[in-house]
DNA sequence: AATCTGATATGCT
DNA sequence: GCATATCAGATTT
């Protein structure tokens, strides 16, 4: 008999989204995102949370892009790649997690930047140092910590395990504002692309506009 | 509101 | 090479 595994031995499995559901439009797909599972299946267990919020960064003509006008370096290579793919890279001391979209060649991405707890909570303020179920998951660089996740995913698949996203519910309501921590992008700071579920007490920030 | 942290990319001397 | 800025977060004033 196995201890160590007879807790996991029960626990619900998600499936993993085809990858036809990653090929639609960037600022189509931030929103189709929300409500859905990101997994990460380590060996101490599972850790899971739904996806409340979202950030759509457009290729070559967005000037909060890293691949603003197709800058192609080692970082933002994967954006020129096929949909559905990992794009995660570090800031300060903190990894983010995108979601490679478009088309080939087409280097555009969704920033995940909040998750609702769902799987493996003890395991989650294990990895964040602390109890506070709030403060988990409610930031780019928190949930990334929180689910364990690194560099080494960059390049990766989201449509198999042990990182993936599955599908989960829809959102009864979708609100819609101006991407944050992009001041010094001209226009760009402008446009509407940041999504989240209306209500959702893990979002990164509040409602304000 | 200020400050520290510090991987990566870019621009300057 | 070094300085500076960045799709944050934590800690301190």
């Amino acid at each position: 008999m196995d201890i160590n595994r007879s807790e996991n031995k029960l626990e619900e499995s998600f499936i993993p989204l085809e990858n036809h559901f990653f090929h639609q439009p960037t600022l189509e797909l931030a929103q189709s995102l929300l409500g859905c599972m990101l997994i990460h299946e380590t060996p101490e267990g599972n850790i899971a949370g739904m996806i409340v919020e979202t950030e759509a960064y457009k290729g070559p003509m967005d000037q909060a892009a890293h691949s603003y006008q197709n800058r192609r370096t080692k970082r933002t290579e994967i954006m020129f790649s096929e949909a559905g793919r990992i794009y995660t890279y570090v800031m300060h001391t903190h990894c983010l997690i995108n979601v490679v979209s478009g088309d080939l060649e087409a280097p555009e991405a969704i920033l995940i930047r909040a998750l609702e707890p769902v799987r493996g909570l003890s395991l989650m303020q294990k990895n964040r140092g602390t109890h506070d179920i709030r403060q988990l998951t409610n930031g780019p660089g928190k949930l990334t910590k929180a689910l364990g996740i690194t560099m080494d995913y960059y390049g990766g698949y989201f449509t198999v395990p042990p990182l993936y996203i599955a599908k989960g519910s829809s959102p009864e309501s979708i609100s819609k504002g101006t991407r944050i921590g992009i001041d010094n992008s001209g226009e760009a700071k402008e446009y509407p692309w940041r999504f989240w579920i209306t209500g959702n007490p893990f979002v990164s920030r509040n409602t304000k506009k």
